[in-house]
DNA sequence: TCTTAATGTTACAGAAATATTACAAATTAA
DNA sequence: TTAATTTGTAATATTTCTGTAACATTAAGA
């Protein structure tokens, strides 16, 4: 099981980028763009992380960081502060007023992610397991296999991928689009039939004899794991 | 049995970092954020190894060097440099001072720990584990010897370290990136296409009769050791 | 029931990834 | 220095995967 993420940024280009990126991995992501009404969302959401703008236009990180640490629900509320460049001197205040990792802008997501996971990996690991399972099946992205009822069953990667994307978020309808865009790589152009077929192996692949279908067919809508 | 390993770096949250990080590994682990306490502390603590941030507010790394070298005590104490980007031009001078190893800022924890235990292994191999062991295959560090069911088996220099990185971390499935990033030097650049023709070699030297193929290809990800 | 749109199934050709081989250049040992 | 070993790459062979088109089947509404 995917954390959630709660980001309060307020410039909106970066919440797009990230909050599309985080998705894409499973994640669940929901966003402010400023601190007073972030704080209020943040705690609905309950999220098992919080990103955080150093500077923001009402209240600063800093003392939406001291208001969560004040909150018994949330005094471990992992938090990664997102600093601009000339901010550094300030590091060592983040980091004392309770921040578990800082990020400088401008970062690439792949550094940003692998922090998130860092310091999720330390305060909360089942969230970012490497295993991901549903019923009797599961998928190992370490190791690159999948099982059901423990018996070893081989895909290609494109079937791997599809089914990656599928356990992520179990139950949860997807469009054709949907699964296009986040299993395929990016400006591919594939036919969305090609979809039918792709899911068509990899039911033959993960279903085994006497076994109930792990793949719905939803009419009009596309296809989900139940 | 394990290391201690001191750590003087004036950046809260690396220190934090890589304590935790070390310490999950299994060496004790002592920092502090400044040159000249760290010295003395350092003394007191005798480590195995030294982590040494380039810059601090007070003494510089080299500073900080020169005088652990001047001390009999701590003559061959192994140091790794921690310098940001930037500070390349530096690096030589760095080793000329009498540092074993430098790493680049920002770095991943499994880089820092592959150098540290590298350096370890050189300096002082009783703190770091030196064979390696994968089902009847066997890696010795230090004699630079591989077994195959206790049938030695003779390797090229780029074999055996692809192997010793196989074995550090068994069945996680590698990249190609991966693999050149870690088992190349460092700046060295190789055809991705020259992976497959290394592993066809050391394919080729550990496989024994009747005995089951040791590394398994992932279509699309990589190869792994199984 | 008939019609139509959506999905299932199959086969196949081209594409993509990996395996294998040979060789010249570079490195190391003798 | 010469000989031997090791390395990286390019060329070629082989394997596996992918997307599409064509046809089959199913579901839902008229």
């Amino acid at each position: 099981m995917k954390g959630k993420i709660f980001i309060i940024e307020d410039e909106a280009s970066i919440v797009q980028l990230v909050q599309h990126n985080l998705e894409k991995e499973g994640f669940v992501v929901s966003s402010s763009l400023n601190g007073n009404e972030g704080l209020k969302e943040l705690k609905k959401f309950e999220p098992n992380l919080l990103l955080l703008d150093w500077m923001l236009p009402d209240l600063s990180g800093i003392d939406i960081c001291k208001n969560i640490r004040r909150d018994s629900n949330f005094k471990s509320l992992p938090i990664i502060m997102l600093t601009a460049k000339g901010e550094e001197e300030d590091k060592v205040k983040g980091l004392e007023s309770g921040v578990d990792d800082y990020v400088t802008k401008p970062f690439s997501f792949n550094e940003l992610s692998a922090r998130i996971k860092a310091v999720l990996r330390r305060s909360d690991p089942k969230v970012v397991a490497n295993e991901l399972i549903f019923d009797d099946l599961k998928l190992d992205r370490i190791e690159k296999r999948v099982f059901r009822s423990d018996k070893e069953i081989q895909l290609g990667p494109t079937e791997f991928r599809l089914l990656e994307f599928f356990l992520t978020n179990p139950k949860r309808v997807y469009s054709r689009d949907q699964i296009l865009e986040t299993v395929w790589p990016n400006n591919v152009n594939v036919e969305s039939r090609t979809i039918d077929v792709h899911i068509r192996r990899l039911r033959q692949s993960i279903n085994i004899e006497g076994k109930k279908e792990l793949i719905r067919t939803v009419r009009a809508s596309g296809y989900s794991l139940v």
